[in-house]
DNA sequence: TTGAAAGCGCTACCAG
DNA sequence: CTGGTAGCGCTTTCAA
């Protein structure tokens, strides 16, 4: 089924039907029902991809994510599907799974199917992927890694500031011996959180004792990472968690060890997702606006915001620290 | 950037570019160097709509579910998603957050797109949807629900008997006052749940009293439910939550009244998501293979299973009982 | 207000 | 093994 045979039904000629259906020219009214009764009937659904050959532009985005599985991921996606919906948009998601390959590839599918723009709340990227991106004109924007590059934007949180903020929390309760729990170490965002930790902890005093444990990102990565740290025989009177979905995973882990929270161990997590206020015990923890972020990401590739070559866009954002239930005084050794 | 171009710049015509792009036909080793180095050099990246609109066949497969939120069907997506990938297939996912607009927007769009297959993990359709659907020769996998097609098919799980088997074991542990938790209670496979709660109760006894209270599906629609029930003076020793997601809402709930589980109140979830196991307590639950759900409704799609006419496919499975700690006998009155 | 026709970028078929 | 070329279905001038 096509224009082709919507506009015979209709005894018009293509591209009256065009016209029709993309609501843009003069039609005399009649013909215009005539033409909506045809492609009606016909059960006509434009083909998309013809669409976009000929029409050339495109009103997709496409965003990539690491991991749908984390809520975190979730909200943002959200955010800006619905950012993308109200202004006639459509969103198309790719998830990576921290899987560099995944993103290459999905990062190509992208690029084929000429999106508008690129959203990518991702971890870290090859050079060769970046270089391959700025490279082709299309807006891309960047949660929390970014280049500067003349097509590219970056929204990022101040993520070390947040470790900052409930580390100095932490210590101001006592605490001296604490772990961190992360994952993925090595990819950039990661490791400035992990940095910032060491640094705070650090400058406090050179007394206080800490740990640095990575494993997967997950609720399995929370409780395996903890493990690893109880099974040390180190005894932190508090793990911080990288995000709050592996602290889940790490509050599970001390439940099955024996230890209370927060009285025997304190627990914090990074971002506040929904899940955080309703588990047990409810996270302290640090707030980032992921519906907001999705909305962000959307607005700045497709506003044209015209600049100067060398200053691309970087918006930044403050955690918000969230007091909660999972942290308490230090227990007294 | 385009074909052509990387034709001039290889000096060969389109038609051999697309061969060795595609890896179709004979190609001299020669030949087809110069071309992949052209199109490198050249930064190609062929035209995905291109592509689709001339070949006529399309790699892609679509999936509309209703809740992102829900991890539910975040495992469902990426059990399709690595089933698609792993076949050379692309998956593009859309959500409807439950709204029936979005859904027929969706379900258009994907029609738009020409997806090779639509599947569709959502509560309920609209007939003018289901017969539009069924019009256009495009295969359809629906989970729990669907309608006898040729060119549609289901996989279903036997929520009835997974209800049927929560609630008596929880008669059997002394339970007389239970409250069903759901959403969306017209919905077709949420009604059918609801009604095998009430039977399998009404069945046992006509003394056992129950309640039944719907809320939005997620985590403040469980919280949301089992206030309404806590605060109508029902005082259930029991609450059947019509997925693990809004039970960890409803453990919120109780929690926040002083209640405790499962002493005071026993409560149950229903999918086995990984968080059932992680929250606390641990939720007793029915396990659904969801990501095998995914792979079977995308194995389902690309599969040209023929069959006779009347005989679309149907594949039921039974979920799992599993015993956790948020359930027990029922509280002595 | 409408129609004819030139592409959009690619695949696939037919020759050579 | 390679090139020419006819579409795929739609949008968009340009004329009428």
């Amino acid at each position: 089924m096509n224009l082709a045979e919507v506009a015979k039904r209709a005894k018009v000629s293509t591209a009256t039907v065009s016209r029709v259906l993309n609501d843009v020219g003069p039609v005399k009214k009649s013909t215009r029902a005539r033409v909506l009764r045809a492609a009606e009937e016909l059960r006509y659904h434009p083909n998309l991809h013809a669409r976009n050959l000929a029409g050339g532009k495109s009103r997709t985005v496409g965003m990539i994510v690491s991991n749908m599985e984390n809520p975190f991921f979730v909200d943002v996606y959200k955010g800006a599907e619905q950012a993308a919906r109200s202004r006639g948009y459509d969103l198309v998601l790719a998830n990576t799974d921290y899987n560099p390959e995944n993103l290459a590839s999905n990062i190509r599918l992208m690029i084929g199917r000429r999106v508008a723009g690129l959203a990518l709340v991702i971890s870290e990227m090859e050079p060769g992927l970046i270089q391959e991106l700025s490279e082709l004109a299309i807006p891309v924007v960047f949660y929390d890694v970014g280049a500067p590059k003349h097509n590219f934007s970056n929204i990022v949180v101040n993520y070390a500031k947040g470790i900052e903020r409930v580390v100095n929390y932490l210590l101001e309760l006592g605490h001296r011996r604490m772990a961190f729990i992360s994952h993925h170490r090595t990819l950039g965002p990661l490791s400035v959180r992990e940095r910032a930790f060491r640094d705070t902890v650090q400058n406090y005093s050179a007394s206080i004792e800490w740990r640095i444990a990575a494993s997967a990102d997950g609720l399995d990565g929370g409780r395996q990472a903890a493990r690893e740290v109880l099974a040390s025989g180190f005894n932190p009177t508090a793990m911080i968690c990288v995000n709050d979905f592996m602290a889940m995973g790490a509050l599970h882990e001390l439940r099955e060890a024996g230890l209370r929270v927060p009285q025997d161990v304190s627990v914090t997590g990074f971002d506040n997702i929904r899940l955080a206020e309703v588990c047990y015990p409810p996270l302290t923890t640090l707030h980032i606006p992921r519906e907001r972020i999705g909305q962000l990401m959307f607005q700045d590739l497709i506003e044209p915001v015209p600049m100067p070559e060398a200053c691309r866009r970087r918006l930044v954002l403050d955690p918000e620290f969230v007091l909660r239930g999972s942290t308490g005084a230090a227990r007294k050794p």
